[in-house]
DNA sequence: ACGTGTGAACCGTTTCACAGCG
DNA sequence: CGCTGTGAAACGGTTCACACGT
């Protein structure tokens, strides 16, 4: 279908995701076209690396005039996958977990989370964003059952590595995983980190490193 | 104090963060020294990755045998200014916000909210991670009082860019946003952005990418 | 002999400047 | 003339290989 092999970088992707959202935004709002200036500072990004990330898609623009909102909207969405919608499982429903499990910007991306899981007996069956928890012995059947390739931890650091064993062997492709430990997984399964402590360390030595450098005066 | 002017690497700073929790650990564990090895598996980063992070803090191993636990963990928590506790207040507090005012893993780190902010009536005063929810009207008395320089947004993207407006203008000099919209803030002022539908989309892109290219044979 | 510390090659990403098209 | 699309340069970060110290 697609004639673009060349693969499209990482960062790019991420990119792309963040487009995507605004220009979804911009089309709701009526818009019909944009200019790379416009969309850049709407996403945080610069005119220039904004073009060169669309460049990835193929020409989707028209010289002199800017971007058509609807249909650029439309190629972003086709390239990210977003028309097809993804099961994902959602395991440890505690304050991180049902905040994810509430989220309202999944759902609207292609995300449905089709299995709650807790190995609390206290959490199962306690509804949660509209379902049920369900209790960890269920988790094979309904990996199983629905195809799920995305697994989700929110559990503490010291059983996420066993909910990633038993994701993985079950048939989970690709894990986003909230706890702070550093997870092994097979070959061929893709784990990506969200760290919240290490984000908020990270500010704060900027912070500091700032206040420890108060010689920036004009050129 | 510190002799090496020759500024860290963001991405450095990241994990040296990840490395200090890991020393934590192995520390409590009662192990007094490890090898870069060891260490960069349980981080899960390249060994020589994981040297060339800490010769940003001046040579503190020991050739041939390995670090210090104890040691490089004081060493990483000085450059980090972990020992310093920093005053931090939360603005939002829905599903996520009162994920993060409960989050253990900020106390261990030296962060302290000190104040939690939601302009919803029906939230204020409600007790959430053992302190109440305040209205808006009183964030900048309690940033002044308090000299808070961190601000962590959960709130809804449309009303983002306003608290983070109000937020600078009484002071607060670091913003964690969990809100999906790029804030502008004033020069001085460090935003960093944490998108947690991007993680997802781009997770399932590397998978869709993955499950298109089957060819990956054996050398 | 072993593991750290580091200069140098390598790779991906960002930025720039301009050619190309409407 | 304006804005897109893109090669080429500049940058930052990662990986490699090995010298050094113990």
């Amino acid at each position: 279908m697609s004639h673009q092999r060349p693969r499209i970088p990482e960062a790019t992707v991420a990119r792309l995701a963040v487009y995507l959202r605004v220009l979804t935004g911009l089309a709701d709002g009526g818009r019909s076209n944009v200019s790379s200036g416009e969309l850049a500072s709407a996403a945080g990004v610069n005119p220039a690396g904004l073009r060169k990330d669309l460049s990835h898609l193929g020409p989707c623009g028209v010289r002199g005039v800017g971007y058509e909102v609807a249909t650029l909207r439309d190629r972003i969405a086709g390239v990210l996958g977003v028309e097809r919608s993804r099961a994902c499982v959602l395991v440890g429903i505690g304050n991180l977990g049902a905040a994810l499990a509430d989220y309202a910007g999944f759902g609207s991306r292609g995300f449905r989370f089709i299995g709650l899981f807790d190995a609390d007996p206290a959490r199962v069956g306690v509804a949660v964003g509209g379902q049920a928890v369900r209790p960890m012995e269920q988790l094979d059947e309904v990996v199983a059952a629905t195809a799920a390739t995305i697994g989700v931890i929110a559990t503490p650091a010291e059983v996420a590595q066993s909910v990633c064993d038993r994701l993985t062997a079950a048939g989970v492709r690709s894990i986003l995983n909230f706890a702070p430990v550093a997870l092994s997984a097979p070959a061929g399964v893709d784990v990506r980190q969200v760290d919240l402590s290490v984000e908020l360390q990270v500010l704060a030595f900027l912070g500091q490193q700032r206040a420890a450098a108060p010689v920036e005066v004009l050129a």
